[in-house]
DNA sequence: GACCGATTGTGTAACGTTACAGACGTGATT
DNA sequence: AATCACGTCTGTAACGTTACACAATCGGTC
């Protein structure tokens, strides 16, 4: 039946240490009552023969896998990958494990997969920008499946615990810094539209507009994807037009970098003749000249965060009603400056 | 015992189909004999009630968890991310979940982290730059834990099985690219000695410049870790020479980025007074301006071949001596030129 | 000296699956 | 008529662990 796989069973440490497995259990899981003397014996026989417990007997007799399901569009965008290292990090400390699943952004992939996450493999979920519908979640939730979503694609209510950024704040914070700065053309380049991160950073970009007294104008608005090809075609159609933008607000780091290609294409010095910002603070927007002004997600932080949600989920059993939200912060580099003729 | 997970038993799905559980076993996992109108009626009560088998027992029972442990230093640099993302997808297509395991370049971490995966809880492992030695190699395989290291630090001999890239080649290729330029000034930063991946490039330059009838001098080769930081100050080093070179060949694209800005802060045009040459092709390569000319490693294909030697390992146990070397390809962008002068 | 509560240890029934050893027809072959 | 091979299905023993009920021991206290 089982492989070779050596490694000592349970029974024969108890049977060495000259204990029941009971014993050995709770000396291994350090619970229970045991006396000093015996923990004693039994660890140094637990270390001699390298035993381990098995995971699969353990998960089948205690319920716990100690494995948790991450699903995520994709791995290797640094959007995604810094929050996976964030999680993975805090799941470490608790001795816990990830179970990685690309979804490809396919929502059937990621409704399958979850399918089998949920029976016996794991104990919960992280869902990194889930393709799920608001009541896709819910139904997974009444299904007694635990878990918390990371940067949520809708709004989700009440119920699904959500770990996400403060995109309002961050994206009024990058207005009012170009606003200073003495722009008043100041174009967006947003998301997909209908995307949580697209609509809650219009309403910062609009309502910092509206506090600096500046008359917001549709055709500054283009909605894009969120990588350099899109971010490059926006920019094309917005740098095309009669009285072109002085200033770029960029709703990823990866369109502002395609912003910044078309920048060069059509002979402008940025910062000098067009600012650009971006948004995300990936790893990206330090690499390329000039550096980007952008605004940090605390990426790796919400990893962590949404970790520590899961696992107080994974004992309270539902305690509080939690949507976090994580401050941004508005890291200005070199890719902003004075409009040009001020 | 159990939490309230919800998921029918193969017990229950058994006795709704009105067959024993051995049947419906056998329809699940597509083995044995069973007719068709049996497999029919089985499969479609195990669709109307959503069963999916328990992974815990099944692992248990079968010795199989249907799971793979990876070790990474860090899952962000792209390098990295790239290969898992590879070895991901090959594993999903086989319905083979990952269990991700950062170990920070911590080489006892690792180690800890390896035992703890041996027992019960994966089938095996992939070892992405592993920081055990090769000694330690070999223990964790006759301890009968299966394995397949990619893109070993250092030369493993004989049993281990390996995927790695043709790091010699491509470093030839690039040398040869400049010489054919009319470089003969051609720096190199390389990575940290004594690696595998280092002592391999370092090769394949100096055969590249004997073969092109070019002195290699001692002071163009600066060695480097693998990152901006170091790729910057090796720069600076070689950019101060009373005779700097006039292309620089990077280890890494990393590297080569931090190459770019030191160029730019000595005021040097890249192509046109310094060439830059990165290695790897990592998404990176191609957001800087100019984009790198580099050395296209087939990351995701060695992460997926590297599934593949693992399962083949699982299946036949030890079969084919297997060391594979995925070939690699010199992309030409925007950072390579004549020298200046000519 | 009987009883109690606090500690420490034991024995064993689950947990849900797979693997294996058959049972039972059913034709074909001897 | 006996035997065999084959296809189909059943029953049940593992697999290694945890959780739980319960035994045993030991001071103290009435």
């Amino acid at each position: 039946m089982t492989g070779e796989g050596r490694g000592a069973t349970i029974r024969e440490i108890a049977e060495i240490a000259g204990v029941s497995i009971a014993t050995v259990s709770r000396v291994v899981n350090g619970r229970g009552y045991v006396s000093d003397a015996t923990r004693v014996t039994v660890e140094r026989v637990v270390r001699d023969h390298g035993y381990s417990a098995n995971r699969s007997a353990r998960g089948l007799s205690s319920g716990r896998t100690g494995l948790v399901g991450v699903t995520v569009p994709r791995i290797h965008p640094a959007y995604f990958s810094e929050i996976v290292a964030g999680a993975t990090d805090a799941l470490y400390e608790r001795d816990m494990r990830i179970v990685l699943c690309p979804t490809l952004h396919e929502h059937d992939r990621e409704v399958s997969l979850l399918n089998r996450l949920v029976h016996g493999t794991t104990d919960g979920g992280l869902l990194i920008l889930p393709e799920e519908t608001p009541a896709e979640l819910q139904t997974l939730m009444t299904h007694g499946f635990q878990f918390v979503v990371v940067d949520p694609r809708e709004r989700l209510d009440g119920q699904v615990p959500t770990v996400s950024a403060a995109n309002l704040s961050g994206a009024y914070a990058v207005v009012s810094h170009l606003l200073g700065l003495g722009h008043t053309r100041i174009a967006a380049i947003t998301g997909p539209r209908g995307m949580l991160a697209t609509e809650e950073r219009t309403r910062g970009y609009n309502a910092a507009l509206a506090a600096g007294g500046v008359m917001p104008s549709p055709q500054l608005v283009v909605e894009s994807t969120f990588d350099v090809i899109g971010g490059r075609a926006a920019a094309e159609q917005l740098l095309g037009l009669s009285e072109p933008p002085t200033a770029i607000f960029a709703f990823s780091d990866q369109i502002a970098i395609g912003v910044l290609h078309a920048a060069m294409a059509h002979g402008l010095k940025v910062p000098d003749d067009l600012s650009i910002v971006g948004f995300d603070d990936t790893i990206e927007a330090e690499l390329v000249t000039p550096a980007l002004t952008t605004v940090r997600q605390p990426l790796a932080e919400m990893g962590r965060m949404a970790v520590s949600l899961l696992t107080r989920l994974l004992e309270n059993r539902r305690l509080e009603a939690l949507h976090v939200e994580l401050a941004t912060q508005l890291i200005i580099r070199d890719s902003t400056a004075r409009p040009p003729g001020l």
